[in-house]
DNA sequence: TTGAATCTTGATAAAAAAGTCAAGATTATA
DNA sequence: TATAATCTTGACTTTTTTATCAAGATTCAA
């Protein structure tokens, strides 16, 4: 299980462009591309994708550039990752038992659909509140949303 | 985020195989390519990532073919997984920051780090207290491990 | 010992993903 | 209008992943 570089790329790129979203700045590809040390053409590629999934809207000509096409609130991650690299399970491969709820052992292939979704479940559960916002500032972070075990680090 | 063919083949080949393990038959190439319409060649390939990992024993000859290494129960489906495809989030990439507990937004990069992390975690949570075991059976099914909610279907 | 069935390994080929390139379109400014 | 800075698009190349192939090694049974 991977992520592909669109979507290590393509988070970067939005976050960056988030970061200006308060003082309505907008970047261009060639300070995007400085900024993450990702090459003018493959910034050009990856914004293409997330402009065309709705987060960037983009203006042309000597002034322009990129910007949040929404509040940075209003951007669900779990949409950004879907429009990036796609669903780790599709339902529309089981539609046949639309109310299934239990994994089907019948064939060993069905066993591991139901595992990918369960999967999927429960990375659906933890992006689901997630926001770009979640992601761009330095007193609000990510990891205190969640439950995650810190490290014995509170006497240091 | 995409599972690799390797891990989606993989497990149904190991799936498999444990189907068997209870009266004790080992599975050749040629039978479970047949089951899993998988071809011989490829099947073979990727049972050697399994065998290498330790989660199958081998025999050759006119007699040989392929058992689970250990009982179904004992087989971790986390572990599976890890040697087939790898981690989503390899915790050498932040040893630079042992006590890291909270996300670091300093850098775009780290910000999305640590989501991947988090995301981690959250598959590492689902996936650790489940075996090969609980992907056989008609009578355990995986869903009844865990809390998903079930659709409206109870009437039906 | 011979032959058939099996696993084992490294090399090769095909497919998919990632990254690059070049030509064009748009906009602001002088 | 002319120029410079920008985004836009489709084609191309490179890299990685996936799948196939071929030769070899092992085991059993006649």
């Amino acid at each position: 299980m991977k992520f592909s570089a669109q979507e290590e790329y393509g988070l970067r790129c939005l976050i960056r462009i988030g970061k200006y979203f308060k003082v309505k700045k907008s970047l261009t590809i060639p300070e995007i591309s400085n900024y993450e040390g990702i090459s003018q053409h493959n910034v050009g590629k990856i914004l293409r994708v997330l402009r065309l999934g709705g987060f960037l809207d983009s203006e042309r000509g000597q002034l322009g550039g990129y910007t949040l096409s929404a509040s940075p609130e209003k951007i669900r991650i779990i949409d950004v990752l879907n429009v990036l690299g796609g669903r780790l399970y599709d339902d529309s491969f089981c539609q046949s038992h639309t109310g299934m709820n239990e994994i089907c052992t019948n064939t060993t292939e069905c066993s591991v659909r139901s595992l990918w979704k369960i999967i999927q479940d429960s990375v659906d559960n933890v992006l689901v509140h997630l926001t770009l916002q979640d992601l761009l500032g330095t007193e609000d972070n990510v990891f205190s949303l969640f439950d995650v075990a810190p490290s014995n680090n509170s006497s240091n």
